[in-house]
DNA sequence: CATTGCATATCCCTTTTGTGATAGGCGCAT
DNA sequence: ATGCGCCTATCACAAAAGGGATATGCAATG
């Protein structure tokens, strides 16, 4: 089947040990990688009309802009994939052009943002995941290279099942993890404990115009850029980080922010 | 490569669709009888020299006595694969009597305890478990079968990475029920995700080299001490910090961790 | 075979930090 | 009211970091 199956199969084993974890997404990229070439691969969950969420996505740097910021700000709702999930299309795998409407490189969403991608070809992976929810897992490929042949397209297909399933094991894994502790107003866990830090951090020995500093320390401001938002001086600053590091037994910047990170991953196991 | 991929691919989808469910052995083996045929399996737990855990078998109801009732009272701890576990074995998939004393068929356990299994051959997948636990899923063929051929051999040793895969994430999806929420691998979500973001962390523009460098200066260290560590001069780190705040565009220490903040926080929706 | 990118390295100069010593004003509690 | 903690501030010196210029060896890319 898929070139190598050695590689397939070893590359779903670390896909499947990596459900639940931040690499996931790469991880199974990695392994279709294995079955058949492509230049970028992106991952988005689409709930109803709402704007699409970016699971996921290899694109460098200067392509993210107008893959995903501009693409998430108003032409998604153009977007054949898009329109397949309102239309509840089978999990399976599509090419675009196939779920297009007829004359897809005259329509509009062609003409006014799709060229801009400068893809020859992009297939997608659709998965209904629970709550009403739609993944859709795509496959690009740049204008430099041929669009995807019968066979490549067979056997990424013969995928489908594996791809699905980890999918969904990780979209469960995800709400597992995010449903007991989260979500009220939009923020994500992670976030929140890092803001918690931000204004927690050496309480029980700073006092509250050291743990001001401490904060726009590690925001990377200087002391002299403290010292204008302060409206203090700059030795002022200087003092209180003196101060900062006696109390806290470190003596660098470097040091602070590597308390910091401790902080923030010991908080996660009492907070 | 194993038959039909169309039907392994989607077996090894039910099994991990059943990761942490009662039918998962069942869908496991499902899978494996896809790839070659064999009479029985059986999934035995060893730790130590306790009496082994039958964690899955399939045995006609007049064959599990033998095969498992009896072998759990004292043959077991004559039993090549019992004593492979003992000896810190690899993962990977093994032949009985690749793993027994020389004169398998002459020996004591062969002799006592074996023949009456009327087994042709036996072969066992080897997964080590956290906690020093050890799994063996057996494919057996009984004596009117023939035994494993080469080929059939290597077609098993290619799943080994699903296998064991899926063998890891089921137990401590067990365990995961019982121990509550983290620890299993001393690991919580934010520590995993700090790990991630350290070895990630400007991956589109950085080198590894560069990577390297930002994951000590993050952590606290100086440029000296990153050097003594990386074994290079210390002007050459100071060379490798200019070219990471020239490439991410900023013109500090604190920058850098404040844009590491970020990508966490950025990371906790894409992740 | 030339180019490009990466890792390595040294000089030199400026800016920022780290650290010492020292000290005035302010609020709060014994 | 006297002491104590906190915030403020200055001076001076040493250490570290930021930034420019320049160069060598190596591997991959064309």
């Amino acid at each position: 089947m898929v070139g190598s199956s050695d590689n397939w199969n070893s590359a779903v084993a670390e896909a499947i040990m990596a459900i639940g974890t931040p690499p996931f997404a790469e991880k199974l990229v990695a392994a279709l990688r294995g079955v058949a070439t492509f230049d970028y691969s992106v991952m988005f969950a689409y709930s109803g009309d709402a704007r699409p969420i970016d699971l996921h996505d290899d694109f460098p740097a200067g392509k993210r802009r107008v893959f995903v910021t501009a693409y998430q700000e108003g032409p998604y709702l153009l977007d054949p994939f898009f329109l397949a999930c309102s239309r509840d299309v089978d999990d399976g795998l599509y090419r675009i052009k196939d779920l297009a409407p007829d004359r897809f490189y005259q329509g509009e969403y062609f003409r006014s943002y799709y060229v801009q991608t400068g893809l020859s070809e992009e297939i997608g992976y659709f998965i209904q995941l629970p709550g009403g929810v739609v993944a859709v897992i795509s496959l690009m490929r740049a204008d430099h290279s041929p669009q995807f042949s019968a066979r490549e397209f067979r056997k990424l297909s013969a995928c489908e099942p594996v791809v699905r399933a980890l999918a969904l094991r990780q979209w469960q894994d995800l709400h597992r993890r995010y449903s007991d502790d989260a979500v009220e107003d939009g923020q994500s866990s992670i976030q929140r404990h890092i803001e918690y830090a931000f204004h927690t951090f050496g309480k029980s020995v700073l006092t509250i115009r050291e743990r001001e500093v401490v904060e726009f320390v590690l925001k990377g401001y200087s002391s002299d850029a403290i010292g204008k938002i302060l409206e203090i001086a700059p030795g002022t600053v200087r003092i209180h980080r003196k101060n900062i590091y006696a109390k806290l037994g470190i003596n660098s910047q470097g040091a602070l922010f590597s308390q910091f990170i401790e902080a923030l991953s010991a908080e996660a196991n009492s907070g």
